[in-house]
RNA sequence: GGACGCUUAGCUCAGUUGGUUAGAGCACCUGCCUUACAAGCAGGGGGUCAUAGGUUCGAGUCCUAUAGUGUCCACCA
């Protein structure tokens, strides 16, 4: 007997543990069709939020629906080792105890790196299953494993050799507090406020000079040229000249360079090859030195005048505004608000600088995805397929992207250096005097591999054989670019295969405001506190329907009480099922009721298109249609004709397999609540729900006559009623109807039948073919008498509409027959209802 | 500068290929402790679907423009 109301932490005890030491969550049943989806790994830098439980909720919903339908499912849990992120936290936590990361060692921080990552790890497979997801554990994963090094070096070492990995010196973002490297995907920009100071440039041997517009003075240690525009009328004249660099009093030419653009600032731009990628193109074509001013910390180096240097680039800028004022070099200063990149990570300005780094060769993989992406059969499906333009025009315009970073945690660039010998392979070179290449790849680069990476790739495994491509992947669309973008282009660029079928691209959570969720507005919401006021599974089927994928999410938590509520209303009436089919061994059909048909035609026609709607991941759509059949259908109408006809074997059967099929439609969403109850029917075919078979559509348990002879009955009781509310009508009145039936009867609760009209004033219902006159003595208020001349009006007016339509002969002729023949019959009803109220 | 979203009830969102009088939850109003559920039940009010045009027998849905709003990319000397 189920308590009377649901209690969600009595109802998560124990069933996760069973699930998983019964080995449901795991693969391999040779049997079936395999369907796999691999986990967008976490990382192990701290504990999972609210995004994730999103995600792996929607993940779980889909592996748990696949795997009911009969299919092997796959889903292959792990972990990203989350390079730059993971690092900076270690160093941190070293700081706090006052050690230095370089003092330390590489060795023993590396073990620092695998404690944290093994604590870390713990608490996330802890929330894992909180949340309750049927992940294969015996294929658990992490991107720094020994397989996965493998792969990842396999990789590099493959695209080197095929000449689509390469080293070289490039303008890349520095990060100068991690003090690595950065690829465009792992800069933010953000507004600050600035200015643009134009500084004066003299040309040498004269007293004209140059007005030079830049936002950052501090760079013009670094500057080698001055450009302007071959075309520019005002600036012609001057090129081949010099002009003195200030402070530093350097000779530099100015140059004619495309890059100047004679309708931007002043049109003269100063030329820093060293510290800015567009000025180091120009330095390029123009063959000028490359001066670089900074540090790895960004400080300024040996290379600026000696009282500038060892300075922060802020107080450089301000000592060099305030020299050039006294030099009376600055000619003005304009604000400006800007777009600055900072470090995704550190948060910290990027400092575009030159550095020997390594980059993937972007062009022939981006083509080949591009290609892979215009056939159908190939081609990666996005949900909704709008994401797809974003990966390609991404995919269109995109660089090189630098991979090597200036970190320890992470896996170690396959190449060794011997004077200016290079060599890359799977192992060090046997002779001595190699020196192996201090950095570690982009984490990014790993996770790329994940999707075959994990199946054991780059041999030739079974699981590899099976589950590749995946099925399957769910993210969010602010990673796209950093990883499905890369995912698909890896796996078809050494595979020559999508690495998945289906991309589900889903929102972000934001407050109910529809801001961000941040730690500095404290706006954020712990999953787990959610949990325990309302219960993983009011969780799970909040996130799962309340938007459509893509589209993102406002967290309430009013939401969070109403999905409660359901989940409430679905125990209450599964307590009032199993109290009355307590005696039921076996299902029997014989003999059913009109209601009885009535529902099952009803479930039928839920079941059919729930499994359109999952097969389409329109979670949000599933939901709204089994809540209304579930609340209005079941509960509100079918358990209360049922309560009139309990005895019936056939009735408790239908109640029986009605239940049974709503809580497998409702499992993969609410897994723990359908199990507790499922748990408690007197029958059933599986020792799990988890592995029950999941409802398939019935066209035998259709019956359109009884369904809508009851859809009448029901329509007949809702006007009936509304009558008698709206006219304030006691219970105990005098009825005059033209049926006997003992539904209609029972649910108005008349108990009053009289067989003659009498002489008072009445109240007349109708709706189909049911009629009633309600005896009740109360005047007609004036209210009451507008309420009938309103719904007078609308009649007519509804009835002149539909005259009009249907003398239109254009719409005759081309609508479709249905719709015409729907208005004809509307149109006689509403007469017919015009009719009654006129009397 | 470019691209992509969004704008529907007080709030948060649905709304398949155009087709009855545009739906749900929460909130609000009225009446009910009707033994599955008062965290409930029975009813009710509330929307010129951002604006202006267009296509069509028919537009929330398709097209064009405008406004507001959000996101991403690029530029930013």
């Amino acid at each position: 007997m189920l308590d009377s109301k649901y209690d969600h932490k009595q109802v998560e005890k124990n069933k996760y543990n069973t699930w998983k030491e019964n080995g449901y969550f795991n693969a391999g049943d040779k049997s079936k069709n395999p369907y796999c989806i691999v986990i967008p790994p976490p990382n192990v830098t701290g504990k999972l939020h609210i995004g994730h439980a999103y995600n792996v909720a929607i993940q779980d919903a889909i592996i748990r629906y696949k795997r009911m339908q009969g299919f092997d499912t796959l889903w292959l849990p792990g972990m990203d080792h989350a390079a730059i992120a993971t690092e900076a936290k270690v160093v941190k936590r070293l700081k706090d105890k006052g050690i230095n990361k370089y003092e330390y060692g590489r060795e023993k921080f590396l073990e620092a790196c695998w404690d944290w990552t093994k604590e870390y790890g713990g608490t996330i497979r802890d929330q894992w299953a909180a949340m309750g997801i049927s992940v294969d554990y015996t294929r658990e994963r992490f991107t720094l494993d020994e397989g996965l090094n493998k792969a990842v070096t396999k990789v590099f070492v493959d695209y080197y050799n095929k000449g689509l990995i390469y080293r070289g010196e490039k303008i890349i973002n520095w990060d100068p507090v991690a003090k690595t490297a950065l690829s465009n995907e792992e800069v933010i920009y953000s507004e600050e406020k600035s200015a643009f100071y134009h500084l004066k440039y003299v040309l040498e041997d004269s007293d004209e000079y140059l007005d030079v517009a830049t936002t950052r003075p501090e760079t013009l240690f670094g500057d080698t040229a001055v450009a302007v525009n071959k075309d520019d009328e005002r600036y012609k004249k001057y090129i081949g000249k010099n002009v003195i660099l200030p402070i530093m009093n350097k000779a530099i030419p100015v140059i004619a360079d495309e890059h100047a653009d004679m309708e931007k600032g002043t049109g003269v731009v100063k030329i820093t090859p060293a510290h800015d990628p567009n000025d180091f193109e120009v330095g390029n074509r123009h063959n000028l030195e490359r001066v670089c001013i900074m540090n790895d910390d960004a400080t300024l180096n040996e290379n600026v005048p000696e009282k500038y240097q060892g300075m922060t680039r802020e107080d450089a800028r301000e000592e060099v505004l305030k020299d050039l004022k006294e030099l009376g070099l600055l000619l003005d200063v304009e604000p400006l608000v800007h777009e600055v990149g900072h470090s995704e990570r550190t948060h910290v300005m990027v400092e575009p600088m030159i550095k020997e780094q390594w980059f993937v060769k972007m062009d022939e993989l981006a083509s080949n995805l591009l290609n892979t992406q215009n056939k159908k059969d190939e081609k990666v499906n996005f949900v909704p397929d709008r994401f797809e333009n974003l990966l390609k025009s991404w995919m269109t315009s995109c660089h090189d992207w630098c991979i090597s970073r200036q970190l320890w945690w992470g896996h170690r660039i396959p190449a060794w250096y011997k004077g200016d010998e290079v060599y890359v392979g799977l192992e060090a070179p046997k002779e001595s005097g190699w020196v192996q290449d201090e950095d570690v790849l982009d984490t990014w680069f790993s996770s790329a591999l994940w999707p075959f990476s994990t199946l054991g790739w780059p041999d030739n495994t079974e699981d590899l054989e099976r589950y590749y491509p995946n099925d399957c992947l769910v993210t969010a669309y602010d990673i796209i670019f950093f990883w499905v973008a890369r995912m698909i282009f890896q796996s078809e660029g050494l595979n020559n295969i999508r690495p998945f079928k289906d991309c589900i691209i889903h929102g972000l959570i934001r407050d109910k405001n529809g801001r961000k969720m941040s730690k500095s507005l404290g706006n954020g919401v712990d999953p787990f506190d959610m949990i325990e006021k309302y219960g993983v599974d009011a969780l799970r089927y909040y996130l799962n329907t309340d938007v459509s994928f893509g589209t993102d999410l406002r967290f309430d938590e009013t939401k969070m009480s109403s999905t409660w509520n359901y989940i409430n209303k679905i125990w209450n009436a599964s307590r009032f099922v199993l109290m009355n089919i307590e005696g039921l061994k076996e299902y029997t059909f014989d003999n059913l009721t009109d209601e009885d048909k009535w529902i099952l035609t009803k479930y039928e026609n839920i079941v059919k298109s729930s499994i359109n709607h999952m097969d389409k991941y329109e979670f949000n759509l599933f939901g709204t249609e089994t809540y209304s059949f579930i609340y209005d259908d079941f509960c509100s109408n079918y358990i209360e004709f049922a309560k009139f006809n309990s005895d019936s074997n056939t009735t408790k059967s239908v109640l029986c397999y009605v239940l049974t099929g709503i809580l497998k439609m409702l499992h993969p969403f609410m897994p723990f609540v359908t199990e507790e109850i499922y748990q408690m029917l007197p029958i059933k075919e599986t020792a799990s729900i988890m592995i029950s078979k999941y409802p398939e559509y019935n066209k035998d348990f259709v019956y359109k006559n009884e369904e809508k002879i009851v859809d009448d009955k029901i329509e007949f009781i809702k006007t009936y009623r509304n009558i008698k509310t709206e006219n304030n009508i006691p219970k105990d009145v005098q009825v005059l109807i033209n049926t006997n039936d003992q539904i209609i009867i029972k649910m108005l609760k008349i108990e009053n039948i009289i067989t003659n009209p009498i002489n008072i004033k009445s109240y007349n219902v109708k709706a189909n073919n049911y009629k009633a006159t309600i005896f009740f003595e109360k005047q007609e208020s004036i209210a009451d008498k507008q309420i009938k001349e309103t719904q007078i009006k609308l009649l007519q007016d509804s009835i002149a509409r539909r005259e009009k339509l249907l003398s239109n002969e254009h719409y005759v002729n081309k609508a479709p027959k249905n719709i015409v023949d729907m208005d004809r019959q509307k149109l006689e009803e509403e007469k017919k209802k015009l009719e009654e109220l006129l009397k």
